[in-house]
DNA sequence: GCTGGCGTTGACGTGTGCGGCAAGGTCTAC
DNA sequence: GTAGACCTTGCCGCACACGTCAACGCCAGC
């Protein structure tokens, strides 16, 4: 399979699949006129990369669970250090929801004080309403 | 004021400062010699600016304050556009921690299942200890 | 033999908010 | 007059995951 097969098949680009072979994350075998040959097992690799990138995973961070493919393991998050990715991702994911939903609570109150005080100048600047206008 | 003194007083360096400058954000004054010069209003402008950073608004998205500050508002966001902003920040962060947690509870998904078969493959290559030794 | 569609490498661009450095000007204190 | 602390502009670098050329090679079909 060449590049573009490859890249169309898994839903990226030729782009991106040089850039991962650049990295050392998905080389490529060479066919004898220079293009870049790959197989099911690397349709499998990328489509891991791709899995994880999805969920927010930086490239470094998919190379243990290619590298466990790689190594003859029926998942990529069958080896220690897979796991030990996920843990640190989920901690990472954790402080950052706590961190979001801080500042979600601050800016609301800035809002919120914001808002009621734009009503009380529009309350004190316009006089307010004729009494029997509210009936 | 000069541009040493206004970056120590807002806790910032000279560098951010020609930053915004060069973002048209927060232009200055010239003494004489060339030499930025800030008066307290400036200040102000930038303290509002800081605020909304920590808060993790890009500084575009700062503009409409320090425009509402030095249109002669007494605060940043007493302006619609300030509001504005606000609203779409806090739809933002609504849309960002809902995917975080979507996402957190994917990869969490995957760290139990992974978990599991680990401690399967673990249970059936090791055989089970003798049940004696249980007690 | 020529066009079109693949592939190759290399290099620069993107967005964001500055950091860091160089080469020079300015002011103050001794 | 000179050292040191401040200021100026300008330019490159960074992280990240590629996009987008440019200039060229390879191969199939007509």
């Amino acid at each position: 399979m060449r590049i573009g097969e490859l890249a169309e098949r898994a839903g990226t680009t030729t782009r991106a699949l040089r850039y991962y072979e650049q990295l050392g994350l998905l080389p490529a075998r060479r066919a004898g006129n220079g293009y870049r040959a790959y197989d099911e097992g690397d349709l499998r690799l990328l489509r891991e990369i791709r899995m994880l990138q999805d969920f927010g995973f930086g490239l470094e961070e998919t190379r243990p669970f290619v590298e466990c493919l790689r190594a003859g393991h029926p998942e990529g998050d069958s080896c220690p250090a897979s796991l030990e990715v996920y843990r640190r991702k989920l901690a990472e994911l954790d402080e950052c929801i706590a961190r979001l939903q801080d500042v979600r609570r601050q800016v609301a109150g800035q809002f919120e004080r914001a808002v009621r005080a734009r009503d009380e100048l529009a309350a004190s600047e316009q006089p307010p309403m004729c009494e029997l206008a509210k009936e």
